[in-house]
DNA sequence: GCGACAG
DNA sequence: ATCTTGTCGC
């Protein structure tokens, strides 16, 4: 069995047809959620985290991990393919749903508009914020390393996401909209949840549970 | 043709 | 993503 790009670009099309930019979701947010992938075994296994947050307080209300035989390679362009179903399988383990979820990746901020967070946020019907360590695609002024200053991240002359410098003399982050959510939303909802790191309290607690630091180690301790 | 390329 | 210790800088 082969993989289609072709026929992948083209269900990718698609899907971005029925991603809404308009926020579509409470106002008044209770719970917000992360999620992190990894990968165990060379690769064979792939890990999905997703945790839950109250909001405005971020402290761990749930959060479950799983574990699925990989089943797609790792393809730019193509990321969703190979790690939605993991997510999908810790989603559904998940109790209390968020009022927002924040997407480890890009939302829109992909060559056909469909990042992992986008893509997710449609197969979950949720309203997802994409939060990227890294750029996919677009093209942005270099922002000053101190904290707060951000940039668009444009394609062409279309505006595709931000790039935001969550702390001083950090790498930026790439945050664009995933689905349900505006682009001016999404990038307030992550300034709303930065906490003196890098990254976002969601992203930053999945992170740490998938992967098991010291964050999440201290956590186990207190229960 | 050449380089870039989420996790 | 993952393999991995110390180390430079804020």
């Amino acid at each position: 069995m082969s993989i289609n790009l072709q026929q992948l670009k083209q269900t990718q099309l698609s899907l971005a047809n029925q991603v809404r930019l308009s926020d579509d979701f409470n106002e008044l947010i209770n719970f917000i959620g992360g999620t992190d992938v990894g990968f165990e075994d060379g690769g064979n296994i792939t890990r999905a985290a997703i945790v839950v947050l109250s909001y405005p307080n971020f402290s761990v209300v749930e959060y479950h991990v799983a574990r699925l035989k990989t089943e797609f390679p790792y393809i730019p362009g193509f990321l969703s393919f190979r790690e939605y179903p993991a997510l999908l399988a810790a989603w559904q383990q998940i109790k209390q749903k968020p009022d927002l979820l924040l997407v480890d990746g890009q939302g829109i901020a992909h060559p056909r508009r469909l990042g992992i967070a986008s893509h997710l946020g449609l197969l979950l019907d949720m309203p997802t914020i994409g939060v990227a360590k890294k750029r996919l695609c677009g093209q942005y002024e270099t922002l000053p390393k101190q904290a707060g200053n951000v940039t668009p991240l444009l394609d062409k002359k279309e505006q595709i996401g931000w790039v935001l410098q969550s702390k001083n003399n950090c790498n930026p982050l790439f945050i664009s909209a995933g689905h349900r959510v505006s682009q001016t939303s999404a990038l307030k909802w992550v300034n709303l949840c930065l906490r003196g790191y890098r990254l976002p309290e969601p992203t930053r607690w999945a992170d740490a549970i998938a992967s098991n630091k010291s964050l999440f180690k201290k956590l186990l301790n207190e229960k």
